[in-house]
DNA sequence: ACCCACCTTCACTCACATAATCACAATAAG
DNA sequence: CTTATTGTGATTATGTGAGTGAAGGTGGGT
């Protein structure tokens, strides 16, 4: 199969602008009107795959967006705003979006978000992961304890554990491959030191939390199922809140014995 | 006709998650998930008006974009990341979607954005016109000459004549409306004051640029065509650009006179 | 003044995606 | 073992947008 979504910068902006809810007229027409500076309807259409006929209702949609500006003479002439204006525009829209989304989920949202659950929840995608790590993390008021493989350490776990640590929360973090954080990643605040990595090795590889010795979360790169490129592995991870969650019950047993065990 | 999106938090949540490419029933399950911190399937399609057969496809296309975790038990439970996550997790793919947009349509733009210009552009819409009105502000090099009403004097153009008044170009601004600039208003940098407000009073209310010369935009303000609320009146301008356009050439005059008659 | 070419708008068909409903299998509880 | 309930799949309907064609209008050329 052929695939719509090409390299070449015509059909990343085309999916974008289609992205941000673009007809696919009015997206092919701004790229073509990109291309050209100006043009009439007939230049579009021809640069474009779009009909003629329907260059003018893509402009029109265009225009509600400020994306085009008309000249009113025969024949009607276009010209698409520069590159940086539309980027702005499209940002300030969706930031706009996302806060009022954000207050508006707020207002929705219960009063007790960290109570105690019973069963043990399943995320799947590594940035969906980080993104529960960055969650846990931020709600954390005592203890963190962190084992990760290096390359799962994004920016945004860093900046997490970093702005924990300032708050005074106990942040101890590990890898799970002994190759580059011999003693601490250099990225990390000081007094992260937990345990030899070597105390790691062999454990299914992907990271290991625990946050107040309340809330765990394990996970493991799975191979995506065969998959044509290299294929970035697959994250899929558990993780469960409460006291007498078994999910953490069996964690916080395995931290406190690592731990133990090294004294 | 009732209309669709009222202004209670979980109808803004639902056209937000739509706006951001969610199908109806993925919204609709998300906000009651919200809601409810944690449900089953029958949970939410009692709350939200969702098929029950249909959550299970809903809330896995939630799981695809990391906004909820499922409990594999019988019955599956769903629940809701938090409001703040969600808002951010948007924020940053739209963010990236943005650049991303910036990047392939700058490699499409030709070389020469400022040719000369024949004829005279038309666009719609205050924010649009600010829009435009900024575009030229960053793209002056020598002498900027601004008339505006006060309401139209948006943070945005602000920064943008404050960044070319640093960077050395001649900015002149006055007001139309001579209520509150009565010297200069205190936003602006130093060195503005241009022309005795009154000079424009009685002129059809808008904004009148010029950048170097060569690039002139008008507006004014229209009134919206009866509609139920008070109606934040629109805008619309013209502008053009070149040494020779029409529409430049008529403002230089115009300004050039008024200035004169000023010394 | 007429004709012709082109531009513009409008009306229509078709296809696809999503909403909506139903039928059936699987599981757990009594 | 029965039965209610849960999960999965197939099926139909509906609405939106892509694609096409016809008709009206405008300007230029003869």
């Amino acid at each position: 199969m052929i695939s719509n979504d090409s390299d070449d910068p015509e059909s990343i902006a085309v999916d974008q602008l289609e992205a941000f809810g673009l007809s696919t007229y009015a997206a092919r027409t701004f790229v073509a009107l990109t291309g050209l500076g100006e043009g009439t309807a007939k230049d579009v259409s021809a640069l474009a795959e779009v009909p003629r006929t329907r260059v003018y209702d893509a402009t029109a949609e265009l225009r509600e967006h400020g994306l085009v500006d008309v000249q009113q003479s025969t024949p009607k002439r276009f010209t698409a705003v520069s590159a940086e204006t539309t980027g702005r525009r499209f940002h300030r829209q969706y930031t706009r979006r996302a806060d009022a989304l954000t207050a508006a989920l707020d207002e929705i949202e219960p009063v007790s978000p960290t109570g105690e659950q019973r069963g043990v929840w399943t995320v799947t995608g590594r940035e969906m992961v980080s993104d529960r790590v960055v969650e846990f993390v931020d709600d954390a008021s005592e203890e963190i304890v962190l084992v990760t493989l290096d390359v799962l350490l994004t920016d945004a776990v860093v900046d997490a554990l970093r702005s924990a640590a300032d708050r005074g929360v106990a942040v101890r973090v590990s890898g799970m491959d002994f190759s580059a954080t011999d003693g601490s990643d250099d990225r990390l605040p000081d007094g992260c030191g937990f345990e030899s990595p070597r105390t790691w090795s062999g454990v299914p590889a992907g990271r290991l939390l625990m946050v107040d010795g309340r809330r765990t979360l394990a996970s493991v790169l799975v191979d995506g199922n065969g998959e044509h490129p290299p294929a970035p592995r697959d994250e899929t991870a558990i993780w469960g809140a409460g006291e007498n969650n078994s999910l953490v019950v069996v964690l916080r047993a395995m931290f406190t014995w690592l731990n133990g065990d090294g004294e």
